[in-house]
DNA sequence: TTGTACGCGTTATCAG
DNA sequence: CTGATAACGCGTACAA
C-alpha cells in the first residue's frame, strides 16, 4: 500500500532480476554500469520508493531511534530535541517520538509499539515508581536513560545531578544575603524534584535557616499560584528558588503584578536554563541543566551502543554525571 | 535482532501453532479460553514483544504518521507538535519525525525515508521552490499539507491567512496613531513571510504610509539586530510590525535596553501567538494563528484521509483556511 | 477451534 | 556479474 510500486516492478521494467535491481539501487558495486542505468531509469520513472518496513524486516536495520519523554514539547523537551535531532543527522539516524504524559505504563506502551520499529531507545522517565520500567522497558535493545535519577536500574544513563545544583542555588541565594529563602517544588513523584528539594533543604539547614515549600507541578501557572500565597502572607521571602525555570517565570510575573521589586525585595532563581529565561524581566538566574547536551551526548551514547553489536551493552553502563553550572542575572544578582 | 523472541518461540513454548498464538495475542475471539491462556502466560514469561516491522509489511498498516516540518524544536514548532501529539493519541497513533531545515532536498528526503513506514504524511514546507516537493511528494500516501501558502499543487491542507493577518496588524497600529510603521520580515525564500510583508505593505498604502523594511529570518537574533539599524537612524518608527513574535521579542529586548518606552514610543506587534509573548515584558501584541489548532486539526483531516481508502483523496482537497485573530496586549496598547 | 502455507517487499546467500 | 531462492516476523485465507 505504501508505496504501490515495487522492487519487483522496478526490476521487470528493467528488465532484470529482482536481486540486480536491489543492488543498482543500493549502490552496490557488483552491476554493469548499463544495468545500474537501467534501473535507475526504471525507478525513476516509476517512481519508486523502497518500503520501509520491509528493508527493516529484512535487514533488522532501521535507521531509527526511539524517544520516550513525558512530553513532546514546551520550553524544556523541545530543547532535548533538539540536541537528539542534531546529533541524529549527523549519524543518519530518523527520530519516533513519543510522550508518555507522566504515565509509566504509557511510557512501556509506546516502548512496546517502537520494538522492531527502532535500532535503539532514549527514554526519560522520571517517575517515583520507575523502577518498573526497568524490568519491562528493555526487550534486549540498546537504551540510554536521560535525566533520571541516579543508578536507575543501573542502565547507561545521562544524569544530572539535581541535588549540588539546589544546594547551590540555595547558597547562591544566601550569599546575596536573603534570609527567608522559599522553594517552589516540583511534582512529588518526580525524582527529579525530590533531588532538588533535597538540595534545597540541605543548603537551608547549613545556615540553620528555616525553610518553606510550596507545591508545584513545573508549569508557570504553579510559579504564579504560588507567588498568591505568598504575598497573603505576612512577610514576604526575600530569596525563590523554584525547581524550575517555567515556576521561576509564573513567579516573576505575579511579583511583577503585585509592584514586588526584583532582585530588590525578591531574588528569584530558576533551574534549567531553557531559552526564555533570558527574555523575562528582569533576565533569570538558573543552574543551567545543559538540557541541548544532554539530548546531544545522549543520542551518541546510544549511537555507540547500537553500533558494537547491540544488546547488552550494560557492562560499560557508565552513567555520564552532568552538573549543573550556576548562571546569574539580573533576577538574583543585588547590590 | 529487535525482540530476539518471536512469535513463533512464543507458539512453541505454548505448544500450540503459531497461528492460533497470533490470534490469541490479537485477542480474536476464534480460540480456546485455554489455548489464550497458555500462549499469554508463554508470552510474558518470554517478554515477547511484537516486531512492528514484520507487522506493519504483512498488514500494510503501521498506525504511524510521519510529520515533517522545517525544524522540529522552538516555540513555534513545538506548539504544533503539541496540537499534532493531543489528536494523535486520541487517534491511537504514533508519530515519526523529521526536521528539513529548511530545505526542500531534505523534506524529500526524509518523505523517501518514511514510506512503508507510516500510514500518511503532515508537511509543512514553506519554501519558495516548494513546487518541486509536490510532485515528488506522494507516494500515493495520503497527506496533508500545513501552513504553506495557499494553493500549493492543490493538495489537500492546511494554510493561514497570512496577509489579511498582516493587514490586520498594520490597521491596528494605525488605529493606535502610528505613522511611521516599520517591519521585520521574515526569510526572503519563505512564502508564508512573503505574504505577510505584502500585506504590511497594502496596509501602509491604504493610509499613504511609506514603508520601511528591515531583514530579518524568523530568530530573536534578527529581531535584536533590526533594532539596532533602527535605532542608528535620525529618526525611529512609532510601530512596528515583526513577521513573526520571536523576532518581536528580540525586538524589545533591545528597545528595553535602549530605553526606549514600548508601547509609548514605539508599538509593537508580532504573528503566531507562541506562549512566550505573555511573558515578555510589556506582553507582547500578536496574531494567533492557532499554532496548536493547525497542528491538531491536520493530523485529523490526514487521519480521515487514510481511514478513507487512502490514496488519491485530493477529490475533496479542501484547503482549511485559518484566519489570524488579533490579540492586543500591553505592547501596541496605547492611550 | 486449530494448523498449514502463502504473501508482504527487501536483502543476502549461493550457484551459475 | 547475474539470477533464483531462502530468510526476516507476522497476519490470514484455506483446509482440516
Amino acid at each position: 500500500m505504501a508505496a504501490g510500486v515495487t522492487l519487483n516492478d522496478v526490476a521487470k521494467a528493467a528488465g532484470v532480476s529482482i536481486a540486480s535491481a536491489s543492488r543498482a539501487i543500493n549502490g552496490l558495486d557488483n552491476v554493469t554500469e548499463e544495468v545500474r542505468e537501467r534501473v535507475l531509469e526504471a525507478a525513476g520513472k516509476l517512481k519508486y520508493v523502497p518500503h520501509g518496513a520491509a528493508r527493516a524486516l529484512a535487514m533488522s536495520r532501521t535507521n531509527t531511534i526511539g524517544v520516550i519523554l513525558p512530553d513532546i514539547y514546551g520550553e524544556f523537551f523541545s530543547e532535548i530535541i533538539r540536541g537528539i535531532d542534531v546529533a541524529a543527522r549527523a549519524s543518519g539516524l530518523h527520530i519516533l517520538v513519543s510522550g508518555s504524559h507522566g504515565d509509566v505504563k504509557e511510557a512501556v506502551k509506546a516502548a512496546r509499539a517502537m520494538a522492531g520499529r527502532v535500532d535503539g531507545l532514549l527514554v526519560m522517565a522520571p517517575y517515583a515508581d520507575a523502577d518498573d520500567l526497568s524490568g519491562k522497558l528493555p526487550f534486549n535493545l540498546p537504551l540510554v536513560m536521560m535525566g533520571g535519577v541516579g543508578g536507575q536500574a543501573d542502565l547507561p544513563s545521562l544524569v544530572v545531578d539535581n541535588y549540588s545544583g539546589a544546594l547551590e542555588a540555595v547558597r547562591h541565594l544566601r550569599e546575596q544575603s536573603c534570609r527567608r529563602i522559599a522553594h517552589i517544588a516540583g511534582p512529588e513523584s518526580n525524582l527529579e524534584a525530590q533531588d532538588r528539594l533535597r538540595g534545597y533543604l540541605d543548603g537551608l539547614k547549613e545556615a540553620d535557616l528555616s525553610p518553606q515549600v510550596l507545591p508545584g507541578d513545573f508549569t508557570d501557572a504553579a510559579g504564579y499560584a504560588a507567588v498568591q500565597t505568598l504575598l497573603a502572607q505576612e512577610q514576604m521571602p526575600d530569596g525563590l528558588f523554584a525547581a524550575n525555570d517555567m515556576m521561576a517565570l509564573g513567579a516573576t510575573l505575579g511579583l511583577r503584578e503585585a509592584g514586588v521589586s526584583i532582585p530588590d525585595d525578591i531574588a528569584i532563581i530558576g533551574f534549567d536554563d531553557i531559552p526564555v529565561t533570558r527574555y523575562a524581566s528582569p533576565p533569570i538566574s538558573t543552574l543551567r541543566a545543559g538540557v541541548f547536551d544532554i539530548g546531544r551526548r545522549s543520542l551518541e551514547l546510544l549511537s555507540v551502543l547500537i553500533e558494537r553489536g547491540s544488546a547488552e551493552a550494560s557492562t560499560s553502563a557508565a552513567s555520564l554525571i552532568v552538573r549543573p553550572e550556576l548562571v546569574v542575572r539580573a533576577s538574583s544578582r543585588r547590590r
